[in-house]
DNA sequence: CGACTAATTGAGTCGCTTCAATAAGCGTGG
DNA sequence: CCACGCTTATTGAAGCGACTCAATTAGTCG
């Protein structure tokens, strides 16, 4: 079940002159950070034709977890969580997308977690039967997809040694360190760390994400702030004060 | 740092003879389900000549975390862990391999985890630059790991809904489960989950998998056991009663 | 059969959760 | 602009599940 309930976007998907001809992908912004930077011009348009771009406003679900993985996507702007939940409820966030990022299950028809956005965003949407049709046929698309999900798979990794061995302080030093290199990572300049971001989620996604409860990570917030080692100076505002000493409590 | 102290496996990979030659793939225990299954008679005796048949003694570590990812491989035969520490030592077991699994991190030149054998074991091993090179001129078996590396992303992401939100119960059914299905997957048959089957894992390493300790796998299991659903008739056999009870006792 | 390792079981502690109350943001409308 | 109400976050107190430490039992292998 897809709702999309968007006014029709302003890209010329539908124009009646086709091929090889510019789909908005030449002005694309993530166009150089997605996969999409494998493919030539010209196989680069022919994908473009297959895609349309959509505003996914905050809190909008656009797969859910179990049914039939209809569609795969770049995000353009914005962030997304990859998410799972136990029958009776208990959520866990297994990815968070952010814009260059490809999102999907290719080559399977189930998808294993819901894709919701985080804030306002916006993407590139394909049908996934078109997108593995042309994946298939352009060998350089699937290399630099298999690059990216190899990244991606060495992240959840790395993630299962926090949920699994790390203590709530640990968690969250390792959670905000990993956000400011995310962040920092642009794409473009050379990817430093940020010292002072933003946070694309509340208390509850956090604690999702770490396998914590909100109060848990509010109180290990403050105690980093008590620390000197963070400042939060907005609710949704971290402003790291002293790295080292963050590093020193991620455990690893 | 790679220690082989093997003895020369029986393999004609340094016979004169080059090229288009049995290499010994086609007697392969698993090529039928290994990454080796897309190509061609051809390519893969070529890809043949690159690997080499070690024997893996229970205990001995093919890659280290951290270190630069010299080697690739199939498993022929028994099981490999991979693992990665806190700098304090804590260990967190991140995916299990069995005959056919590729281990190994193609196209990054560090390892993010140790893998190491379970069992005593039998790995075609490959040289990851030669490897690497042959993948990327080979897209029918980089179409084919995509799909491996997808696979596995879901395992890692199903696996971090059970670290992150479920009780120590919950796991242990889980871990029975899933270790059910996977060892009832033999490649050929249509992958019947077993009733009866041995672990590969000792205790601690199962506590490793969970991300819990020694004691509290002890005493799941036991509870397994009074609850009629579960009979562990020796160390490392299970034998599963009551699927049913066990799958409502996974908690998803 | 005896020595050693692996697994089980018990008792007490600790860390995170739960439940509850307070405080801080934030948008809205007077 | 500030008061108001609502949402989100923080802080406190009590409870509980998994961990730690310790002792016992069951396998395993020479």
């Amino acid at each position: 079940m897809l709702v999309l309930d968007i006014p029709s976007p302003p890209l010329p998907a539908a124009v009646p002159t086709p091929r090889s001809q510019d789909s908005g992908c030449e002005s694309c912004a993530v166009r150089s950070r997605s996969i999409c930077a494998s493919l030539q011009a010209e196989a680069r348009n022919l994908l473009g034709r297959d895609g349309r771009i959509v505003s996914v406003p905050r809190g909008r679900t656009l797969v859910w977890e179990g049914e039939d993985s209809a569609l795969v996507a770049n995000l353009i702007e914005g962030a997304l969580k990859l998410s799972t939940s136990t029958t009776d409820g208990r959520e866990q966030i297994v990815g968070v997308a952010y814009p260059g990022d490809f999102i999907g299950r290719p080559f399977n028809d189930r998808s294993p977690h819901s894709v919701t956005a985080l804030v306002d965003s916006r993407c590139c949407l394909f049908p996934r039967a078109a997108f593995d049709r042309f994946a298939h046929d352009h060998p350089e698309l699937e290399h630099r997809l298999l690059g990216t999900v190899l990244d991606e798979l060495d992240r959840a990794r790395r993630w299962m040694l926090l949920l699994g061995r790390k203590s709530a302080s640990e968690r969250v030093a390792s959670f905000v360190l990993e956000l400011s290199e995310r962040l920092g990572d642009n794409g473009c300049a050379p990817a430093a760390p940020l010292d002072r971001f933003d946070l694309p989620l509340d208390r509850q996604q956090i604690a999702d994400i770490l396998g914590l409860t909100i109060e848990t990570v509010s109180r290990q917030l403050s105690a980093l702030r008590s620390a000197g080692i963070l400042d939060l100076p907005a609710r949704r505002t971290v402003h790291i004060l002293d790295r080292p000493r963050l590093i020193a409590r991620a455990g690893n």
